[in-house]
DNA sequence: GCATAACCGACCGCTTCGGTAGGATTTATC
DNA sequence: GATAAATCCTACCGAAGCGGTCGGTTATGC
């Protein structure tokens, strides 16, 4: 499995929020009841989307929680990283903060790594695939009941 | 971390074979210490790798493995899978036996699940870089000692 | 028959996953 | 100001997978 329940949770979670008209806020516990998740885990989740910025919360009674942006400005790269953390196909890849990629099987000179032309193709699918993709678009679509495979190519 | 070492390492084993002229079979010592791998870890991954047919195994002295197909015919969604098992970006996708994919969370009606657009773009995007990417490619990147990126965008 | 190698299965420490529990803090409302 | 509703925080727990080791069995060339 390329990713974790967190990851399906928290998207849930995201695209229930932004379903909601924006002015007030949303508890959890109404989420965690439309969603059939167990709401002691999604305060896990929320707190990592809130750290991430994607969420803002307001406390106490009637309080809850709000997309931090419109939901077409919220892309899901940002949502799973936050989620999962880094999204690297394997565990020698990290991102530099010039925003390159290093395998660390490459001792600083140019012997290639035999695997690294495969992660790269890899990475650079997934994150087209999950770059590509609004929260908007995710609250479109699931509101419609017969979507049709129509729109999935499209970020593809 | 999307896949774990077992598909790195056993890309790498891969690679190891295809460099072979091919007559002769290769033990899994000397590739071990080619790649500086244990090698009672590498006798777990290459008995997947002969269990999905991708490699041959003769026993006894001089013995070892040979690729079972000439390696531009071995494509790596191939080799991870038999690695990894299934690639499914998420618990409730599986493939069906016709081909098709399924989430468990759609109960067989038309309510579309919030978050089934953004896998599907994800494994498609996925598989499209495994299944672009041949072995003889990855044999021929890793011979290259000054590769550049140049050919990387190629499955992406 | 002996060295070499593939095969096989059990085990082990560690981390992550999915989830639970209990409490503390903040805030709207009566 | 008490109370209820909600976020917040920390700790814990069982299960599973990961990365690896070990000991032994079988097959084969010399």
């Amino acid at each position: 499995m390329l990713f974790s329940t967190k990851a399906e949770y928290g998207v849930r979670l995201m695209v229930e929020l932004g379903r909601q008209p924006g002015s007030t806020p949303v508890s959890l516990g109404s989420v965690a009841e439309a969603e059939r998740l167990p709401l002691s885990y999604l305060e896990h989740l929320v707190a990592k989307l809130r750290k991430a910025g994607l969420v803002t919360s307001t406390r106490g009674a009637h309080g809850g929680y709000r997309l931090a942006k419109p939901a077409a400005e919220i892309t899901m790269d940002a949502v799973v990283e936050a989620l999962e953390g880094q999204i690297a196909p394997m565990e020698c890849f990290h991102d530099t903060p010039e925003g390159k990629v290093l395998c660390s099987h490459e001792s600083d000179g140019d012997r290639a790594c035999s695997t690294k032309l495969l992660w790269m193709r890899v990475q650079g699918g997934v994150n087209k695939a999950l770059a590509g993709t609004t929260l908007a678009e995710l609250v479109e679509f699931s509101s419609h009941s017969a979507p049709g495979a129509a729109a999935i190519g499209s970020a593809a």
